[in-house]
RNA sequence: AGCGGGGUGGGGUAGCUAGGUUAACCCGCUGGGCUCAUAACCCAGAGAUCGGUCGUUCAAAUCGACCCCCCGCUACCA
């Protein structure tokens, strides 16, 4: 059998912030569709990257006065943290600040350009002079001269509806700093798309996997009429323009972050000593390529990138699919970062884990138009569907064998009809789930698992297992010997969406923690040791308002660092009185220190590289004396010694004159 | 303004592409059952003529026209 292969990829998310909920929609479908496919035994690779490029970051980094390298190196390296504690299953998550991206980007518009698809012209822009920046219309606000609207933007005004343009608007400002834009004459690198529409219509029209709104929006957007769309932008912040002629000027992120897919899979097989091994998933035709986004991106995917591609003449595979969400609003609101409406990924795992969120996402996923969430839904999804239905049902069944068949598989005596009709009907729900998920209705998929374990359910209060273990034992092994396949199916088939709790179940069932798709459907043998079984799910006994609250606790918590909070750090002078290197590590040194008890503390600290043994000898510093201990190569790190670091330079913090070891710090 | 999507029992979500059995499912509500299990589980019932009007048809939630309302997009908010 041919071995199918799918190379998924998620919209690289913006990180001017961390993602709200709506934003991870398109990554966690991604990941579900993923690691269905990995169970399936497909060839499967999931990449995608974060956007670090473009004026909403360079904006945002102003504010904060940060370089936009410094603002999106921090948010990456959050953001990648919390894809792992979200369990996104990346193959690759890479940054458009790749060099193998940067690189691959440069060379793929060189060739586009010498096929002959981009021209220059010249345009005039609005410029900010204060900010030293060309302004994108919509960083242009002033009034409108249809409806004298006060906050109209430069592309369109709110109020009125009407498309503007920036040289319309009266007391025409920056939206940065306010100040007056001047229109200045500057050169532009243009896209000729116009060229690709009847390759575009053809593609797109002959495209069964595309969903309406996708197909629809496109097929539209080609009939009105396709621009040519300006590729360069005045900007450092970003990658080189590389057409002759544009020094100083940027690639426009929606021409360069789409070519991410592309690029983090070559990054992704050089790393793993292949370096040719991404042509296999972008030109053999029996790839598929996956494109999860959400509406707003559908032109860049069924548009611009399949231009791009078709650009270079060399036959990439265009995007087999292009699965697109509608919105996911917060309590019928759109999710605001400065009216602080929605909830951010990092709030949502400090309040509940993962997988409480993943299924309620899932499930209520926005497929056919903008859905809600609200913490009525919420909370309906984690008691009612995971912990009351799911959850007990398989502590039930799992409890019942360990309590009456020592924890063993019962044999099953002679089927009748109900059992039979169980049985069968565990297979029916694999197929559904199995083809839900095939055509992308994964909210369908959800609900067909969850309706699984209610089937469970019934058949174990039909069967009433615990009296008939009384009168009739073999009858209720029977039961249980069905209902643990249940379960069994139940572990492999929740896999995709609720991962960490597919793999309790799997524990408790004592089945690998690798599974393959088809496994849901094999009956576990008679006579298999299963495990105990714990709940899976903690029903959320709070009501809507007390969730309002929390929320808003941890995300005072996050900004503000309570005096009782920063008390608790016991921060004290500390004198260095003995350094040794750790044989075998890299960076790390011993420092024994002396912070004026009767016995001095040992730190383990990585600044070998920084810090001679002798120049730390007997050096005042600062420590922080009430820190768990941990062990770092087999030595107990009982205190931690504070430094400043800034890129790859560290300097110790120290008193300004000597002062006895012990002494407090605040 | 144009375009796209949507308006289905009290709340939520399917169904509409290929019109046709009693309009499905979850939550909630009412009544009952069970006691293995996580105050869980199961059964029964009430409750919508599918935004409105007109039309096509033997037959429309499903097709068409018009209208009302909501959301999104219109090229730098998933």
């Amino acid at each position: 059998m041919k071995l199918e292969r799918v190379l998924v990829t998620s919209a690289w998310p913006y990180i001017q912030h961390i993602l709200h909920l709506g934003n991870l929609l398109p990554i966690l479908s991604a990941d579900v569709m993923a690691r269905y496919y990995r169970l399936k035994g497909y060839d499967v690779l999931f990449v995608s990257g974060s956007d670090v490029h473009g004026t909403p970051i360079e904006v945002e980094a102003v504010r904060q006065g940060i370089s936009p390298k410094e603002l999106t190196e921090k948010n990456h390296e959050r953001v990648v943290d919390l894809f792992k504690k979200w369990m996104i299953s990346f193959d690759n998550y890479t940054t458009t600040e790749s060099p193998v991206h940067k690189e691959f980007v440069m060379n793929f518009h060189r060739k586009v350009a010498e096929n002959g698809y981009v021209f220059s012209q010249e345009s005039e822009l609005p410029y900010c002079p204060k900010c030293k920046r060309f302004l994108p219309d919509r960083f242009v606000e002033g009034e409108c001269p249809y409806c004298g609207y006060k906050g109209a933007r430069g592309d369109q005004c709110e109020q009125c509806g009407r498309l503007l343009d920036p040289t319309k608007l009266i007391n025409a400002h920056c939206s940065i700093c306010g100040s007056q834009p001047l229109f200045r004459k500057t050169l532009h690198w243009y896209f000729d798309l116009p060229k690709f529409a009847d390759q575009l219509r053809e593609y797109i029209a002959n495209n069964k996997q595309f969903p309406d709104n996708a197909r629809n929006f496109s097929l539209k957007f080609i009939e009105e009429g396709l621009k040519p769309r300006p590729m360069t932008r005045d900007s450092d912040w970003g990658i080189p323009a590389p057409f002759p002629g544009a020094e100083g000027k940027t690639l426009y992120v929606w021409f360069e972050n789409v070519l991410g897919y592309i690029s983090a899979t070559i990054e992704y097989f050089k790393r793993h000593g292949d370096p040719d091994g991404w042509r296999r998933f972008w030109f053999d035709k029996d790839a598929k390529i996956l494109c999860f986004i959400g509406k707003d991106n559908i032109p860049f995917h069924t548009i611009i990138f399949p231009a791009l591609l078709l650009a270079t003449h060399e036959d990439y595979n265009l995007p087999w699919n292009v699965s697109t969400n509608e919105w996911l609003n917060f309590e019928g609101q759109k999710s605001s970062k400065s009216r602080k409406i929605g909830i951010w990924i990092d709030e949502a795992l400090k309040m509940f884990p993962a997988d409480y969120w993943r299924y309620t996402l899932m499930a209520n996923r926005p497929e056919t138009s903008d859905t809600n969430f609200t913490w009525k839904i919420f909370l309906e999804k984690v008691n009612s569907d995971l912990n009351d239905t799911l959850g007990n049902f398989i502590h039930r069944t799992l409890t019942f064998i360990n309590n009456y068949f020592d924890g063993e598989v019962p044999k099953p005596g002679r089927l009748d009809k109900i059992d039979r009709e169980m049985l069968n009907a565990i297979n029916e729900y694999f197929r559904r789930v199995d083809g839900c998920l095939s055509g992308f209705h994964i909210q369908a998929a959800t609900k067909n698992v969850i309706d699984l374990a209610r089937e469970g359910n019934r058949y174990l209060n039909e069967k009433k297992p615990w009296k008939t273990i009384k009168l009739d034992p073999q009858s209720a092994a029977t039961t249980l010997y069905v209902s643990v396949q249940i379960v069994k199916a139940l572990s492999v088939l929740l896999e995709p969406f609720i991962p960490s709790t597919a793999r309790k179940i799997r524990e408790f069932l004592n089945l690998p923690g690798k599974m393959q798709w088809e496994d849901a459907i094999v009956p576990l043998e008679e006579g298999h040791k299963i495990g105990k079984a714990k709940p899976l799910f903690e029903k959320i006994n709070l009501s809507e308002e007390e969730l309002q609250e929390m929320l808003e606790e941890i995300r005072a918590l996050e900004e503000k660092v309570s005096f009782e909070e920063f008390s608790r750090i016991d921060m004290r002078v500390g004198r260095i009185i003995g350094v040794e290197r750790i044989p075998r590590s890299k960076n790390l040194l011993k420092l024994t220190i002396d912070v004026g008890m009767a016995d001095p503390k040992v730190a383990v600290a990585g600044i070998s590289k920084y810090y001679r043994p002798e120049e730390l000898l007997n050096r005042h510093i600062i420590v922080v004396a009430n820190l768990k201990p941990k062990k770092i190569f087999g030595i107990e790190s009982e205190v931690m010694i504070l430094a400043a670091q800034h890129d790859d330079e560290i300097a110790l913090i120290q008193p300004e004159k000597p002062i006895r070891p012990g002494s407090r710090v605040r």
